[in-house]
RNA sequence: GCCUCGAUAGCUCAGUCGGUAGAGCAAGGGACUGAAAAUCCCUGUGUCGGUGGUUCGAUUCCGCCUCGAGGCA
């Protein structure tokens, strides 16, 4: 099996210094995994490497979405893929460095989402329903319909709730699905760093996001017609730019949010890999020779 | 100097007609199958500003003190 690298870990920890760092030794090229560094245009807020940072490594699945287009985890799985693949064709090893915890285990877990896509007008119905009689009735639907899924689902998370419904209503005449034949070996990296030096670390690089012209990026957004509904727009900072400005917050205020909501991010992105198994914990320190040094006695 | 209003969880505040208290946010933990930087779940002992009094019992009522906000001089 064909070997595929990952490396994972909370925002603010510095990925993709280890990852270039890394691909550069073992003859790797980078793919993102991560669901806002997909959109053109978002390049400030969510800390995008500069072209000159990449030092000569290719990286994919960067910069490649409009930031008016919806994307979802299961078309970020099909490129994904073919990139691997492609990736592979050229005898190098593919290195995906990203944080978006759900897109790692769909690619590592194979899942196929039973091919069923964003359905708008099954998802306003269902939007209605939840507006005129409640969470408790549309949950009461699920229940007849998918008790197992529902079980999974608590009755306030209506966002997953709409989801299963979603997909109870398309599956049954659209059962085929996309899973991908070929498997590769996942070797899963995490990175780890004391949660007092990341924070800090997180509250250091909002600054330096302001001192760069996050604003600046944001009115050029607005202007291009991009608003909170875009789903581009829920990027942490983004939204929070938008909204303190309407609500007519100061600067440091705007900041100072923008820097809780990261931390909280970073501590759920945590959670998250404690989750997965098969995750090598990686101390940030050296984190590229640590992982070399996994990946030769892997080999032995 | 006088008057009024505050002082309760890390923060903002609610409440106890006297029987030692609770929300939101933060923090910590968890979940996660097409919005995931999203969404959701679980976790609340804190000299109820200090001090004296009334009372079986005070954070709650009364006096004084300290600090803060506002008003009058």
């Amino acid at each position: 099996m064909e070997k595929v690298i990952i490396i994972f870990g909370p925002t603010g920890i510095g990925k993709s210094k280890v990852g270039i760092e890394l691909a550069k030794k073992i003859n790797g090229e980078i793919i993102s995994c991560d669901s806002m560094q997909i959109y053109k245009n978002l390049d400030i807020g969510t800390a995008k490497l500069k072209n000159e940072e990449m030092d000569g490594i290719k990286h994919h699945l960067l910069d490649f979405v409009d930031p008016f287009e919806e994307f979802s985890v299961g078309q970020y799985v099909k490129y994904v893929k073919n990139t691997i693949n492609e990736i592979l064709s050229r005898n190098k090893v593919p290195i995906i460095v990203g944080g978006t915890g759900l897109y790692i285990s769909a690619l590592i877990n194979n899942y196929d989402f039973f091919n069923v896509e964003k359905n708008d007008e099954l998802r306003n119905k269902y939007e209605n329903i939840l507006n005129e009689k409640g969470k408790e009735y549309l949950y009461n639907i699920l229940i007849k319909l998918d008790s197992k899924r529902a079980k999974e689902i608590n009755v306030n998370d209506t966002k997953r709730i709409i989801r299963a419904l979603e997909i109870n209503d398309c599956k049954k005449d659209n059962i085929k699905t996309n899973k991908v034949g070929k498997n590769y070996e996942f070797i899963i990296f995490g990175l780890h760093e004391y949660r007092e030096k990341l924070y800090e670390n997180i509250n250091l690089r909002t600054e330096k996001m302001f001192q760069e012209g996050l604003i600046q990026e944001i009115n050029k957004l607005k202007e291009m017609g991009l608003n909170l509904n875009n789903q581009s727009m829920q990027g942490i900072g983004y939204k929070e730019v938008i909204q303190g400005m309407n609500e007519g917050r100061s600067i440091e205020e705007i900041k100072e949010i923008i820097k809780r909501k990261t931390r909280n991010y970073a501590k759920r992105q945590m959670t998250y890999m404690r989750g997965i198994k098969n995750l090598i914990w990686i101390e940030k320190e050296n984190a590229c020779k640590k992982i070399i040094e996994v990946l030769n006695d892997k080999h032995n």
